[in-house]
RNA sequence: GGAUCGGUAGUUCAGUUGGUUAGAAUGCCGCCCUGUCACGGCGGAGGUCGCGGGUUCGAGUCCCGUCCGGUCCGCCA
């Protein structure tokens, strides 16, 4: 045995028991003819005293920081405690030691406030595992999961594990392909989501089904998105959409409760997608503000400003209590809303001050009593400042929401410690995709649409006004979830396939299996997939879903401490019949 | 595919208009210290300024290219 006790758990109680410790050198520190040591491990530190008589021995295998080594000693009180440890009031007077392993020193310190960057932390990871901050965020992912696996399991759902080894599919995201040895020139596709397969669980019965289980998407990633990443994969039969909303804003009250002691008495908010859209700009507010977005195309044009007149959006957001910012502020703002990732050609301004009057950058154009109209609309008073954008009606609009962000952050209102969740509903069932000049199903081609829209499937001119059971869940502006009702008859599979300009022969090759399937007694179902990564990495307060995951990936999907990707034998294509095209 | 920020000691960073031998902190090594816990004191070692090219009498600094990393846009049903 190597070890009674972990370096966690001894206290003022055990004072006088012999016990052997085991774990890392945190530090040493030599005073004099005595040496302080802290060992850590897991589940915290414990400082060893080595005493003189053991001097000798330590000339001869002197310690480092991350030793791996093996102690044996009393409890004692210590003489000059410390309040900053839970073990703070003991240390282990050391009779015998032994160095399991040497280390050589870390490239950056084993510490809350480590000194290394991103970078070499990424490369060390194994190391960086070690630090305080990192495992605790490991160990709220266990917890998150660990609340989500019991309020499902006694919800009645049952976990099922579905193949990664699947058929690659033309919708939606790049598949990861896998080459089959035994099968030449043919490739798996790695899952997406578990999508097909959930759905066959419900034609088979299994009513209710979950599972915590990784997908794979090969486009460009960011801070919230990795190449593979974890889903709460949900799906239940005999259910129409409040029943899903219910059980799963259940889940997520549940999950909070057990992780943040945060109770939600009442039901999550919901909002409907073209509300979203219209007051907010995108379909995942941040309702922890308000500063909804005005329309003021109507008020504003046909004054003789030719920036209003010729836009197809005029949009206001009211920044409240900022009639004082400064020129420098607004033209900082102003170069922000500049930037090409927002890329508007200007802002425009109004200040209302509180002596009453308002003051714009386009006062030639407009007098007060027209101002007095905008501050109207935009439920403005003395001392808000409206910001103002106009333009083409899909990028002013993204942009407008942008700024509301921006600003939200400047004015200190999207506070990390505040939770706000919201249902967006009623999601439009297509959208129209410029690229590849087609519809496309906005959620995916399994969604059911409204049963009254159905009829508009007929009339191509008709698409951009059906909506769908589907919904998403958004929290304090991240979409952490999102599913829909699903189509289970074959009919209308087939006519939502030939909607997305899917021959028959076509969607028979590729989904042939699945519609097959619903000729044999398909229930009617639905479901949601939750993003597991970005749920914790909210809980959790962090921006990067990368803090929450052991070992993920970089900007470009390399694993910086693996190196992988990486190039394979020559052996090993010719036995894929892979040819490799070099540039 | 694009935008943007960064790359200087083991690490985190500073480095002026292009100008002597590239600095600080921390870590590391040595010596001293019996109650430290961010220990302290004294001393020391440590540099391909990411890489390649160019401009110049002279480049860490300016220019071009390239690689690596961060963030974002496009993309992500």
């Amino acid at each position: 045995m190597y070890r009674t006790h972990t370096c966690g758990e001894l206290r003022i109680e055990q004072v006088g028991q012999e016990v052997t410790l085991a774990g890392w050198i945190q530090t040493v520190r030599k005073f004099g003819s005595i040496n302080f040591v802290d060992l850590r491990d897991r589940y915290g530190i414990t400082q060893l005293l080595f005493s003189e008589s053991l001097n000798a021995r330590l000339d001869e295998q002197p310690l480092g920081r991350e030793f791996v080594i093996q102690a044996t000693g009393v409890v004692t009180e210590r003489s000059s405690k410390n309040k900053n440890i839970p073990t703070g009031d003991i240390e282990i007077t050391v009779s015998d030691f032994k160095i399991l392993n040497a280390a050589k020193t870390p490239p950056f310190t084993i510490q809350d406030d480590t000194d290394g960057g991103d970078e070499l932390r990424m490369k060390y990871r194994f190391l960086d595992l070690r630090r305080n901050s990192v495992r605790k965020n490991l160990e709220l992912r266990y917890q998150v999961g660990r609340a989500a696996r019991n309020y499902l399991h006694t919800a009645g759902f049952l976990d099922v594990e579905t193949p990664f080894l699947i058929n690659s599919t033309p919708e939606g995201a790049r598949d990861f392909l896998v080459p089959s040895r035994m099968n030449p020139n043919q490739f798996y596709g790695l899952p997406q989501s578990p999508q097909t397969f959930k759905q066959l669980l419900m034609v088979s019965g299994y009513d209710r089904y979950y599972q915590i289980v990784k997908c794979f998407r090969d486009e460009d990633l960011r801070a919230d998105r990795q190449p593979e990443f974890t889903q709460i994969d949900c799906e239940m039969s005999f259910v129409e959409q409040e029943d899903i909303l219910n059980t799963f804003e259940d889940m997520l009250k549940h999950i909070f409760k057990e992780i943040k002691g945060i109770e939600f008495n009442e039901p999550f908010p919901r909002m409907t997608f073209d509300d979203a859209m219209e007051f907010y700009g995108n379909d995942k507010p941040d309702i922890r503000f308000d500063m909804k977005l005005v329309n003021l195309t109507g008020t504003v044009q046909g004054k003789g400003f030719k920036v209003f007149d010729e836009a197809e959006l005029v949009v206001a957001i009211n920044a409240k209590g900022c009639s004082e910012y400064t020129r420098k502020q607004l033209d900082e703002l102003t170069d922000w809303v500049k930037r090409p990732q927002i890329g508007m050609s200007g802002l425009i301004y109004a200040r209302y001050n509180t002596d009453g009057s308002i003051k714009s950058s386009v006062d030639k154009f407009f007098d007060e009593e027209q101002l007095k109209l905008w501050a109207q609309a935009c439920k403005a008073e003395p001392g808000d400042l409206m910001l103002v954008l106009a333009g083409k009606e899909e990028r002013t609009r993204k942009a407008a929401s942008e700024l509301r962000l921006e600003m939200g952050e400047r004015l200190g209102l999207r506070n990390k410690n505040e939770f706000k969740p919201l249902w967006v509903i009623d999601f439009p069932l297509f959208e129209y995709s410029e690229e590849d000049n087609r519809w496309v199903a906005r959620h995916h081609p399994f969604t059911s649409p409204k049963p009254e829209h159905i009829a508009l499937m007929d009339d191509v001119s008709q698409y951009a006004k059906i909506k769908a059971n589907a919904y998403d869940i958004v929290l304090n502006g991240t979409e952490i979830g999102g599913g829909s009702i699903r189509i289970f008859q074959r009919d209308l599979q087939q006519k939502m396939f030939a909607a997305l300009g899917m021959s028959k022969e076509e969607a028979e090759h590729k989904f042939g299996f699945l519609m097959g399937a619903f000729e044999y007694g398909a229930p009617p179902h639905g479901g949601i997939a939750f993003g597991f990564d970005r749920l914790c990495s909210l809980l959790g307060g962090s921006e990067s879903i990368r803090d929450f995951i052991a070992f993920p990936k970089n900007n470009s999907g390399r694993d910086v401490m693996l190196d992988a990707p990486s190039e394979i034998d020559q052996k090993q294509l010719d036995e894929l019949r892979i040819k490799l095209v070099r540039e």
